[in-house]
DNA sequence: GTCTATATGAAGATAGAC
DNA sequence: GTCTATCTTCATATAGAC
């Protein structure tokens, strides 16, 4: 460390974003100001612009780590193995989880409201989320298909796997975001799931229509 | 009329709600400014103070009317009398085609990025669009059910309609919002019924799995 | 590199003439 | 009721001391 500054750098240049993740993802990016990251982050004004060129790079950097995260977060689902009812219902659990999170609600309405400001971080999100989300479940269905568990070829694996997230998703995700002071509980998000699987297998499903898992 | 000025007043107020729609549809509460809706309206700062209180009022009576407006477009869809496929493509088509809208789109933004600031506002864009159309959908169902078209009596007839009107969204909405430069064609919207209404019989129809209209 | 203090501009809202 | 001009507040960004 041949200066004593680096350190103490990253300190408050994380101290700085972990603020500011906080204020826009609670105000959006226009109506979050400087001061509040600066007061919440305890750090001054003149610290802040040193770290960030302006405010839209600090937006920049504060998306695109929630985007990793989001990443990481998708990446790190493990669905045990077994049938495909069962694989499904994981990471259908898994991701609705994430979803309909503080964070999941607060990231989506962020993105979504300033999409036409930033689109470039628009679709950045989109690849880090719902894209990696539809892959991984397109997997887990070729995996099934090829066992012949299911039947997929009228629509296509990616098409399938993008239909079982919306049957995931439901309303759920909307009525959040529309009733912001309530979030769904345990047995709700168990239902959601249970449904969204049934209704897939329904559709797609090789043997039997049902399968309680 | 006993004085002069109503009808002149009710003539700008109609301009100042028109412009204030279009700013604020198209850059958010916050990003939106007085100055850009007086502007756009042709009259005056003070006339815009003499019509509304303030800022947010004026922005009330905006989602008020877009909700109010949303609610008469889904009404007035009258899908042809048929078979369950054919009225859930019509239904679908139209719900799509509003929902994927350049307005459809701007509403769904605001109202989202918004709802922690006018939780109410939200609560009535939910019940103005998602809920309308999920009732209405949920009745051509529960006609289709009692003529043996269908069988939804595991899922109950509102929790079917939202199934479909989930599978109808897919990811088309996700898509369009993060990606504001692009909208989607004529055969993607047709893409995406079929599709829905294909799943949505192959897991409910009472019939054979396919029917392609 | 970090802070205090401030420059600069803009936004919401109003006062006063017509 | 409508406009012009203005008041006040506050936000982004910077200058200068330590």
């Amino acid at each position: 460390m041949p200066e004593s500054s680096p350190a103490a750098n990253q300190e408050k240049r994380q101290a700085i974003l972990k603020a500011a993740t906080t204020v826009f993802l609670a105000h959006g990016f226009s109506a979050a100001t400087t001061d509040m990251i600066q007061r919440q982050a305890g750090v001054s004004k003149a610290t802040v612009y040193a770290c960030f060129p302006n405010k839209e790079a600090l937006f920049a950097a504060v998306i695109e780590h929630e985007c990793a995260a989001m990443t990481e977060t998708v990446r790190a689902i493990e669905p045990a193995t077994g049938d495909i009812a069962k694989t499904l219902s994981d990471i259908g659990l898994s991701y609705l989880q994430f979803l309909l999170s503080a964070t999941g609600l607060a990231l989506f309405r962020v993105i979504v409201a300033e999409a036409p400001r930033f689109p470039e971080l628009a679709r950045h999100f989109y690849l880090a989320g719902p894209r990696v989300t539809t892959t991984m479940v397109a997997e887990r269905l070729a995996q099934a298909a090829r066992r012949g568990e299911i039947d997929i070829q009228t629509v296509g694996i990616e098409a399938a796997a993008s239909l079982f997230i919306s049957l995931l998703r439901g309303d759920g995700q909307l009525e959040c975001l529309t009733h912001p002071d309530t979030q769904p509980s345990a047995e709700q998000l168990d239902r959601r799931v249970r449904l969204a699987v049934m209704t897939f297998l329904g559709a797609f499903g090789a043997g039997r229509h049902l399968s309680d898992a």
